[in-house]
DNA sequence: CACAAATGATTTGTGCACCAACTAATCGCT
DNA sequence: AGCGATTAGTTGGTGCACAAATCATTTGTG
């Protein structure tokens, strides 16, 4: 290793654990990158995909909710999506203000290029199933920290509600 | 809020370690924000100032290799730490290419502000130390196997020319 | 019913991240 | 010394992410 940091020092940047998590989510997604690219996708709209293939129609704020993600985030990116004709943006018949984001043909279709990419992503990474599940918690465990530290809720969200009036 | 997925999925977005690397990053990253803003830095700027507070004056491509970051994310980067009066970008006198960026009296003087930053991020996580350091570790293996993945550079590390310095 | 509050989505502004193309300084080689 | 290749940094383009402001629709309450 490096060893470029007195290892006692707080702010030593090789102590930092949300450096670690940024640069492990930064580096994992580029190893998605060469396997996404050829289908046209981006990480984050992979993502949805496969909330979509899952679970269409979605509207705005259920992928928001299930990705966590700012919808202000999510508009751009479902135009984008809708332009490269895997989705259609319609409206709820049943609620004028709602989206309802449904796959085309080409959209579902695309599912069976994505079954490839899980098994392909853990071949590159030449890790044990056991130690990415094992990672999988651990993250499940800093994220439910994390919301609870953001007076639980995700950054996007900003407040439960039911929680604070009466 | 439990299995929305099948969980025999392997296209379930909750199976996804991806996905929830950058849940964890982000939401992560959201638990800093509060702490940072009144610094006036933000994420990726702490990381820059904590790289710097160790070993400035700091040219371009060490910080990029020690963040892990593309050159053309840090340039505009510092140009704006350097406008905030953190930083002053020289030239090497030694190598006239290269940026020597050193940190301003102020620069230095942030630093008593943000040791209060670790613990304080430790305890509104709420987390154990060891379960932190736990985390720690697999993300720094993860990072070695996507680091791998990608022929053995960063993504913005085109190629490993020759053998590494230090 | 009227109308204020709440909700769902979009837009705007700032900043991060990657890539490709470019400029300038240095190095390597004969 | 000359000159091509390499290296350091910047710039421009696309897209993600968050916050705040805005707009339309729906809901709640008198």
């Amino acid at each position: 290793m490096t060893g470029f940091a007195d290892i006692q020092d707080p702010l030593s940047l090789e102590r930092q654990v949300c450096f670690a998590l940024s640069v492990a989510s930064r580096n994992v997604i580029a190893v998605y990158r060469p396997l996404l690219e050829p289908m046209g996708l981006t990480h984050p709209q992979y993502l949805v995909m496969l909330a979509l293939w899952e679970h269409a129609p979605l509207a705005v704020k259920d992928l928001s909710r299930m990705l966590q993600l700012d919808p202000g985030t999510l508009s751009p990116l479902l135009k984008r999506l809708e332009a490269a004709g895997l989705v259609r943006r319609e409206r709820d018949p049943e609620d004028e203000r709602a989206l309802a984001v449904v796959l085309t043909e080409a959209g579902r279709d695309l599912r069976s290029d994505a079954k490839r990419i899980p098994p392909a992503i853990v071949a590159r990474l030449g890790m044990g199933l056991d130690e990415l599940q094992h990672l999988h918690e651990s993250l499940m465990r800093v994220i439910a920290a994390a919301n609870a530290a953001n007076n639980g809720h995700a950054p996007h969200d900003p407040a439960p509600t039911g929680v604070r009036t009466r």
